[in-house]
DNA sequence: ATTTTGCACAACCAAATGGTTGTCTTTATA
DNA sequence: TATAAAGACAACCATTTGGTTGTGCAAAAT
C-alpha cells in the first residue's frame, strides 16, 4: 500500500501483487484447489484433512478470493466457495511460451551459422 | 530451517521449501526466466533493463539455481546462466489436471441425477 | 601498471507470509 | 431453550521475501 500527499490530498492506493501464480505458489493453496476443482466445499470441509486451523484455511481462502480463483456463496451459516479457474490459463500461456522459445534456442545459433558459413 | 536438541545431540535440517511453483511466483523471476529462454545470459546482461540493483537480480538467480531452473558456468569472471525449463512441465501438469476435473465438475452431478431419476 | 568490471559475501531493513489464539455473532441442532 | 457449529475479525508472532548498501577480490581492459 501507497500511502502520500498530492495537491493536499491524501492519496492511498494499492499496488495490487496478487495474481494467480503467487495464488498457486503455497502448497496448501493447491491442495485447496485441487479440491475444489471437483466441486464447491465449505471452508470446515476444505480444512478436513489439513493439519491447520480454521482461520488459516479461511486466509489462504481469502486470497484466492482476492485473485479471482475461488466464488462464494453464503448457504445459511456457510460460506461455500467454488473455483474458477479459467485464470489458470494465464499460467500455461506463460509457461508454454518459456517452454517454446527454450525448445527453439539452438535454431536461432544454427541459422546464424549457417549463414556466417557462406 | 529446524533446529533442536534430541538426544543430546544438536540437530539442524532444512525443510526444502524452493519449488518450481515458487520459482515462477515472483515477476522479476518470470522475466529473468523469459530473456534466458532465448538463451544464456550473464548477471549483469540479465540485470541489464531491470531496475534494481545487481545484488538483487543475484539473489533471483540464486533461488532459479536452488529450484533447478537455471544451471551456472564459469567463463572467466563472468557467471553465465543458462535455463533449464523442463521442470516447468511439473506446472503444466498441475494446472491442466486441475483444469480438466474443473471442466468435469458438472458431468458426475449429471450423472448422479440421471441414475436417481430412474 | 592501473583502473574498471563482474560478482561474491555480509549486514541490514521493511513488508509480506503463513501460521497461532481469543472473542464474538449468527445459524443449526439436541 | 440451551448448546454446538460455522466463520468473521483482530491481535500477535516468527520466518521469509525482496530489496538495499558496503566491502573485497579476481579477471579484463586501458
Amino acid at each position: 500500500m501507497v500511502v502520500f500527499i498530492f495537491d493536499n490530498h491524501l492519496v492511498v492506493y494499492m499496488i495490487e501483487r496478487r495474481d494467480v501464480f503467487q495464488a498457486i505458489a503455497d502448497p496448501t493453496r493447491r491442495i485447496i484447489i485441487s479440491k475444489l476443482s471437483q466441486g464447491p466445499l465449505n471452508i470446515t470441509q476444505i480444512g478436513e484433512d489439513l493439519d491447520m486451523s480454521k482461520q488459516a484455511i479461511a486466509k489462504h481462502i481469502k486470497i484466492l478470493k482476492e485473485c479471482g480463483m475461488i466464488v462464494m456463496n453464503q448457504k445459511g451459516r456457510e460460506q461455500v466457495c467454488e473455483a474458477q479457474l479459467t485464470q489458470l490459463d494465464e499460467v500455461t500461456d506463460w509457461v508454454i511460451q518459456s517452454r517454446k522459445l527454450w525448445n527453439q534456442r539452438f535454431e536461432k545459433l544454427n541459422r546464424f551459422l549457417a549463414a556466417t558459413k557462406k
